[in-house]
RNA sequence: GCUGCUGUAGCUCAGAGGUAGAGCACUCCCUUGGUAAGGGAGAGGUCGAGAGUUCAAUUCUCUCCAGCAGCACCA
């Protein structure tokens, strides 16, 4: 038998018979390594312990040390015997597919039954036993039709379909856990008692479509796992401290605002959220009249003439609120929809008066109030609604601009975010998709604009094919909110489909009529996400220029009450947001109070105080007091109260 | 929109076929207290909405509305 030679991570090499799995490997190194082996890593390829290797090749073999692999096999596995344990206890049920998560898996199942939140107790019992029984995997290679027939057989037609969606010349893995079989790319553990059974949950149980066929419905049940029960506890922990972080919890602690059945998806903001949003307002304002962008404001209600010349009649209806006005109301009855998006708008503005080459880039921003129809199932927080105010703005410029236009503006959402507390945050970059407007060579022109511009400002975007808007490509800005759902904010994108549709042109200098290009941009995207994302990424304790409340002013006696009036006189000249505090209540009753609802200065005065014209200062989250000359800490607090861009 | 779950006081939640309870918050009184809840008293609810079953429904059934998780959607 041919003879290959295997590299170890030491540097040594050893030969073995070709088509030698890991397993004998692991056992011609050592009885306990036999044992303990889960995987290995051959030529940077996660490989299964039972697949041959037959040529030459780096291995490393794996056990439940290597955190990345195990995990991966460990969640790989419970998948695989939660859905075992599914079909044993209701054998109806047909198996779809199960993929490992973030910090779990989930299984997809189709069962005329819901599953009940008291099954999950009864299935992951069933799971403990099957680790209990140490049941071995194993694994064969099926033709295609062989494996096609089995799962008819067996019918489990999301199998077959699965069988089928298999490309061609790859290998179709079947694996056994015990008598209980499965299609799986794999690679699996050794056998079933290699899961820590007391590492694992099962999360819950909700909807999902088949490949996004919606007119079936499948049942995912989700759980996390780990390597022990110390690292699931640390991960139930995480959970519990994001839960406390959700930007719908801190708004009512906080005050912020609320939603109500009457106004589904739109906020009701309230003094204290209506403060963080018109500082962050007046900041983008600042940092847009800087950007050289001019400001307009449009209306909300259009007639649906505008939507049909814009295309959003035909695109976007079903999202869009339409309002019909009857000849009660009116002479002749009138369809109109709430703005969904500003574009046709702003175009609208453009086009009054003719535009000369010399007026572009024209950079038209507005803070634009927006109504979608949002699907019901889609709402979240403010993080998605169906009113909303994009911090929107519409770049009309020259092809050859788009690539400074573009580089311009991700300096300008870099410096944004980094005021407001993010250094990080992820870009894609989609190209064009399937169905687009224009032609390939424009489509060339503006990837490779827009694509080059984003490197040239130092940002390496993840490519997102095919998903850019059928107009053009498109940059996605994303943040993540606190149990690490990814939010798109800020977009960029180019444009050259509604120029042409609502017929804008400037002159140029050739004295002609041309289409000018529309670079659609938002940096922030909306205020009401990004202010649920600014909530939840500073866990209510938001930068002391944003805080909307920020400075308590507490009496320790009502002696000190007039005092405290001073104080919150002169820190509100200085520009601060004090409030008095001179409740008949213990100061660490106020402390506690205020800790909680994020205040992230409390001045506490007393006898001492009022003597020394002093106040003693504590800050959110220390422990730690100071007592500090009253001027001192009122430049210093006004100095803290003033905006990034305006120190 | 789809599947499942949930909806009781301002908030967090308990409860039962005979029209309701706790803690915190709120109001008042006592207390003037030095950094995360001092004590007492009081007030507060069409039990998400509508219909049905029943002598009786907040409780059971149905429909609707909203929220939550996920899917789908997301110019």
């Amino acid at each position: 038998m041919a003879q290959i030679s295997l590299t170890f991570p030491d540097g040594n090499a050893r030969d073995y018979d070709a088509g030698v799995t890991p397993a004998e490997v692991a056992a011609s190194i050592s009885k306990s390594l036999a044992k303990k082996a889960i995987s290995a890593t051959v030529n940077d390829a996660h490989w299964d312990l039972q697949w041959p290797i037959t040529e030459n090749a780096s291995i490393a073999l794996h056990t439940l040390q290597d955190e990345e692999q195990a995990l991966e096999l460990i969640r790989h596995d419970f998948a695989h015997i939660m859905a075992r344990a599914v079909q044993e206890i209701w054998p109806d049920t047909k198996v779809t597919i199960g993929p490992v998560t973030d910090h779990g898996w989930f299984y997809d199942f189709d069962r005329a039954e819901p599953f009940t939140p008291e099954d999950l107790g009864v299935i992951e019992k069933k799971m403990k036993d099957i680790i209990n029984a140490r049941d071995a995997v194993r694994t064969e290679i099926w033709e295609r039709d062989v494996a096609r027939k089995f799962y008819e057989d067996a019918g489990e037609p999301y199998k077959v379909d699965l069988v089928d969606r298999i490309p061609e010349g790859a290998p179709l893995r079947m694996y056994w856990h015990g008598e209980w079989q499965d299609l799986c790319r794999g690679p699996h553990l050794q056998h079933t008692g290699q899961l820590p059974g007391d590492a694992f949950k099962l999360m819950g149980v909700s909807g999902a479509h088949w490949f996004g066929d919606t007119s079936k419905n499948l049942q995912r049940i989700t759980g996390i796992g780990f390597r022990n029960r110390k690292e699931l506890q640390a991960h139930l922990n995480f959970l519990e401290e994001a839960a406390k972080r959700d930007h719908r919890r801190l708004g009512k602690d906080m005050d912020l605002f609320h939603l109500q059945p009457e106004a589904p998806g739109q906020v009701f903001w309230h003094p204290n959220g209506w403060t963080i949003y018109t500082m962050l307002q007046d900041y983008m304002r600042r940092a847009q009249k800087r950007g050289g962008y001019v400001e307009v404001n449009t209306p909300q209600v259009v007639d649906r003439k505008l939507w049909e010349a814009s295309g959003h009649w035909d695109k976007y209806q079903e999202n869009m609120f339409i309002v019909e006005v009857d000849e009660e109301h009116a002479r002749e009855k009138a369809i109109n929809a709430l703005k969904p998006m500003n574009c046709p708008c702003h175009v609208e503005i453009f086009k009054q008066g003719l535009k000369s080459y010399r007026d572009l880039p024209l950079r038209m921003a507005e803070f634009g109030s927006c109504a979608r129809y949002e699907p019901s199932g889609a709402l979240h927080g403010i993080m998605r609604v169906r009113g909303f105010t994009q911090d929107d703005a519409h770049i009309f410029s020259t092809e050859e601009q788009i690539g400074e236009e573009c580089a311009e503006f991700i300096r300008f959402l870099s410096a944004v975010y980094k005021d407001l507390g993010f250094e990080e945050f992820r870009v894609l970059f989609s190209d064009r998709p399937e169905k687009r407007a224009g032609s390939d060579e424009v489509w060339d022109k503006a990837e490779s604009a827009l694509l080059e511009a984003t490197r040239a400002a130092g940002v390496e975007p993840e490519m997102n094919p095919g998903e850019g808007a059928f107009y053009g490509p498109k940059l996605e800005f994303s943040l993540t909110d606190a149990i690490g759902r990814v939010w798109q904010c800020g977009t960029f994108q180019v444009d050259f489909v509604l120029p042409e549709r609502l017929d804008a042109h400037y002159i140029g200098p050739d004295g002609e009529k041309h289409r000018p290009v529309m670079l659609h941009r938002a940096c922030l995207g909306s205020f009401e996400r990004f202010i649920g994302i600014l909530v939840e990424e500073h866990s209510g304790k938001l930068p002391f220029w944003l805080a909307p409340r920020q400075v308590v002013v507490a009496s320790i006696t009502s002696e000190a009450d007039d005092y405290v009036r001073d104080v919150v006189a002169e820190l509100t000249a200085a520009g601060v947001r004090a409030e008095a505090d001179i409740r008949n209540e213990k100061i660490n009753y106020k402390v506690r109070e205020h800790s909680v609802g994020k205040v992230p200065v409390i001045l506490a005065v007393g006898h001492r105080e009022v003597e020394e014209r002093t106040v003693t200062v504590r800050r959110l989250g220390e422990k730690q007091t100071k007592v500090e000359a009253l001027s001192d800490v009122v430049t210093a607090l006004g100095q803290d109260a003033t905006p990034p861009d305006l120190r």
